[in-house]
DNA sequence: TAAAACTAAACAAACGTTTAATTAGTTTAT
DNA sequence: ATAAACTAATTAAACGTTTGTTTAGTTTTA
């Protein structure tokens, strides 16, 4: 789907709207304004809210898949690397596309059968097979320990950089760092969840005792 | 504040349906219907939709601090036996209260200044900082490394325990526990939570290589 | 009998969506 | 080459619902 430049406008503006104030709590009058675009632009382009909705979905889920069917093929990395890989993929993510990712936390929340709802299950199913398979290749060279509960080990990825990510104000004043540029604090964080997660899952994943 | 049949009523209601349909996608008539009570009884009780909220939390938060406070307190314990208890104490709050803890990880998602995202805050802060103090205590006796980071620490528990209690069902799925009642599978996950967590922080926090 | 609890109805505002009309740009016909 | 026909983009206004809240009146309780 191509879409013109006022398409894409009310994409964006959908998507941090959305982030900031909730789906329900952000109307298509704010959205138009915002987007300046004439109100009925919203429903002769997407159909409707909920497909606006859904269209911000697809722009940031169809990039998705690649990163992991990748690892899996590459034959040059141990796969503790590759899981360090997966991990600096992740954390990127949730810290460059913060607000899809709040958006998606609280789509989540709901219990409700929508094509999103459905969209991202399937999404998390796919993933957690592609790393289950990965866990298992590095069983299966020694380099992993044996009952590795994979999606707990996601959990723990997922959990942490959603915290963070999304009580990055609140870690910020508890550490002091308001002094901080937007920017560095950013790379900070980037590099502090790297470093964290990569030392929980090399505890989780190995034998190793250091 | 002493609440009445039909207040509590009210307020159970509420919690369920802002747990499960988010505060904008749920209307004080659904709430009324649903707690079997007139419309009207709301404005009459509590003033508003947002007060009613407030009655929400007000209702979880009042017993929250007591558990972290008392711990300090406890001479007879480790610095780590502590934290194990702290963790059991989380988690059990996480899956016992899942309905209100969706309902405060949605509200911390959005910017706003309310009334209840200050109570958060003010919650979150307080609780950091004994913990804090508790980590402190168990490096002057050099049960724990120096170096922690507690605000990431709290991240671990807090964002772990909400990603695997929001996910129920798709951690119910992944590792086919689909038989299981739902009472045996909130013993499996509050067991399987409380191991882990208590071995990531272990992890951490103490210089011990197992 | 006075205060508290409760009700049905009404309120204005906000909501998502549709309509009908207009503009601008492109294609077709002569 | 120019007038006519057609298409897509855009607009302001209106649509019917649903929203949270209030009103004015009735019933219950103490």
């Amino acid at each position: 789907m191509e879409y013109s430049e006022k398409q894409i406008a009310i994409i964006n503006t959908a998507e941090r709207l959305f982030s900031v104030k909730g789906f329900d709590g952000t109307s298509v009058r704010d959205i138009a304004q915002e987007a300046g675009v004439n109100l009925a632009m919203i429903s002769y382009y997407f159909g409707s809210k909920e497909k606006l909705m859904e269209a911000v979905f697809e722009k940031r889920m169809n990039v998705v898949h690649l990163k992991v069917e990748d690892l899996l093929q590459n034959n040059t990395l141990t796969q503790l690397e590759k899981v360090n890989l997966l991990i600096d993929d992740y954390v990127d993510r949730f810290i460059d596309q913060s607000e899809f990712h709040k958006i998606m936390i609280r789509e989540q929340l709901i219990e409700k059968n929508s094509h999103i709802a459905a969209l991202i299950l399937q999404l998390k199913k796919r993933n957690l097979q592609s790393i289950k398979k990965l866990v298992m290749d590095g069983q299966k060279t020694g380099e992993f320990r044996k009952n590795i509960d994979v999606a707990m080990m996601m959990a723990t990825l997922v959990g942490i950089a959603s915290q963070v990510t999304t009580s990055q104000h609140f870690y910020r004043e508890m550490n002091n760092l308001e002094h901080m540029s937007e920017p560095d604090f950013k790379k900070y964080i980037r590099k502090k969840l790297s470093v964290y997660l990569k030392f929980l899952f090399k505890a989780t994943l190995t034998n190793e005792t250091k």
